[in-house]
DNA sequence: ATAGATTCCTTAGAGGCATTAAGGAAACAT
DNA sequence: ATGTTTCCTTAATGCCTCTAAGGAATCTAT
C-alpha cells in the first residue's frame, strides 16, 4: 500500500505500537494516573527520555494513545454496521449504535479516555481542527443518518418554530459536513447523537451508578426512542 | 446553631475556607491539574508540608473541594426552586432545572471537577455509601418529582411492559429513595434525570463543540420535553 | 500562673515524574 | 570507510506527594 517501508521504518512502527500496548495495559490495570512517561518507558524496556524519540512529551503520548482508541471504537463499528450489508439503514443503525456500547463496556477504561481527552473535545476555536480519529467517529452514524435522510427521509421540524440562534447554529454545522443533512435534519440528528452518546458516557463514568447497575435495558430502551424518531420502525413495517 | 465553638475551631474553619478558595482559584485559573498539595499551601502561605493539617493527602483535599462545589450548586438549584415558592411544581422544577445549567455555564470547570470526581460517582460496591453532598444534589430533582408524583401523577409505562431486569433494577432503586416513587414513576424521572444531566455534562465537558457555540436553545428544547413527558404543559392549561 | 498536652507550622528528606542536555553506539548511505 | 542519522543511555533540574522530626504558640487543668 504505501511507499517503500524501510527496516527502520519497520522497527521505528513496531516500537510505537509496543508503546501503545503498554500505555494501554498500565491504564487498564492501573488507573489513568499511571500511564506516565516514566512507567511506559520502563514497560516497553527503554528508559525515561528514551521515549521523547517517539513522542515530545507526557500529552503527545497520551494523545496518541486515544486517538487509537477511537479508531479502535470506529472500526468496531463500521465492522458491525458492515456485517449487516444490504439490511435496510435502519438495522445497519442499530448495528452500528450497539456496537459502540458493546465497545464501551468490555473497554471503560479506554472509553472514559476518550471522554475525557482533549482529542475528542476541541474545536472550540475557529482554527483548531478536530481530529482526524474523532471525525471518523462521528462520521460513522453522521453518514448512516444521511443515507437514511437521503432514501427514506425522517421527520423533521418546522425550521420556522426552531429559536434564529438555533437555526443558525444548525445551518454552519449543516454546511461543516458539506450539506449532507440539511439544517432541520442535522438538528434530528444531533438530537439523537446527544441522547445515545450522552447515556454511554454517563453509564460508563459511573454517573448512574446510584440507580443502575446494569444500563443495557435502558440503553435499548433509548434506541427503540430513536428508532421511532428517525422512523425505523415505519421502515420495517413498510419494508414488506 | 451549633454547639460551643472554640476559637481554636473557627481559626480552622476559616483556614479550610481558605485552602478551598485557594484550591479553587488554581483550578480556575489554571486548570485542574494545577490544583496540587504545593500549589494550594504556597497559595494560601503555608508551606507544603502544613496542608497535612487539614487534609490527609491531595484525594481528600480535591474531594473535600468537589463536595464543596457540589453543595454550592445544589444550593443554587434551591434557591431557584424557593424563589418560586407556592408556584406549581412544574414551575419550581423548571426553575431548579434552569439554575443547574446557569451555575454549571457559569462555573464550567467546577462542573467538570463535579462530573470527573469520584465524589459525584462512586457507589459501585454495596459498600461504598454516596456523598451527602451528590445525595443532596440528586435529591432537589427527585423531590420535586415525587411531589409531582404525589399531586398531579405523570404517565408512567406498564410496569408488565419492562424487561424484568430493569424492573428488578428500577424495585431496588424505589426502595432505595424510600418509596418517594414507585418503580414505574422512578424509570420517568431518571430518564429525565439521564437527558437533562446528560446533555448539560456534554455542554459543560465540550462533547457538543463540534456542532454548537451556544447550546441554550437545545437545553430549552430538552426542558419542553421532559415538560411533555411529566404533563407538565397539560398542568398549566387545566390550572385556570 | 504554670506545667503538660494539643495544635499548627516549619525544615529535611525520600522517591517519583516531566523534561532537557550531552554523549555513545549501532545502522545506514555514499 | 566514513560521515550522518537514529536510538538509546546517563546526568541533572525542578516539580510533586508524602513522612519524619522538632519548634513555637495555644489551650487545659491544676
Amino acid at each position: 500500500m504505501s511507499a517503500h517501508t524501510s527496516r527502520r521504518q519497520r522497527l521505528r512502527q513496531a516500537t510505537l505500537e509496543e508503546i501503545h500496548a503498554a500505555a494501554r495495559k498500565l491504564l487498564v490495570e492501573q488507573g489513568s494516573a499511571a500511564v506516565t512517561v516514566n512507567a511506559v518507558a520502563r514497560q516497553v524496556g527503554m528508559s525515561g527520555p528514551a521515549l521523547y524519540h517517539y513522542y515530545t512529551g507526557h500529552d503527545e503520548l497520551v494523545g496518541a494513545v486515544t486517538a487509537g482508541f477511537i479508531r479502535e471504537l470506529a472500526a468496531a463499528m463500521e465492522r458491525a454496521r458492515d456485517a449487516q450489508a444490504g439490511a435496510p439503514v435502519g438495522d445497519r443503525m442499530l448495528a452500528a449504535c450497539r456496537a459502540m456500547r458493546t465497545w464501551a463496556v468490555a473497554h471503560p477504561d479506554e472509553f472514559g479516555w476518550i471522554f475525557a481527552s482533549p482529542v475528542a473535545a476541541p474545536n472550540r476555536r475557529p482554527g483548531s481542527v478536530r481530529h482526524e480519529a474523532a471525525l471518523r467517529f462521528e462520521h460513522v452514524l453522521l453518514d448512516l443518518t444521511a443515507e437514511l435522510w437521503r432514501t427514506r427521509p425522517f421527520p423533521v421540524p418546522d425550521p420556522a418554530s426552531l429559536p434564529a440562534s438555533l437555526r443558525d447554529q444548525l445551518t454552519a454545522y449543516s454546511a461543516a459536513i458539506e450539506g449532507q443533512l440539511p439544517p432541520e435534519a442535522a438538528h434530528v440528528f444531533l438530537s439523537c447523537w446527544i441522547r445515545l452518546y450522552g447515556l454511554l458516557c454517563m453509564e460508563i463514568l459511573h454517573q448512574l451508578d446510584f440507580a443502575y447497575t446494569d444500563l443495557e435495558p435502558v440503553f435499548e430502551e433509548c434506541l427503540r426512542d430513536l428508532s421511532t424518531t428517525l422512523g425505523l420502525d415505519v421502515t420495517a413495517k413498510e419494508a414488506h
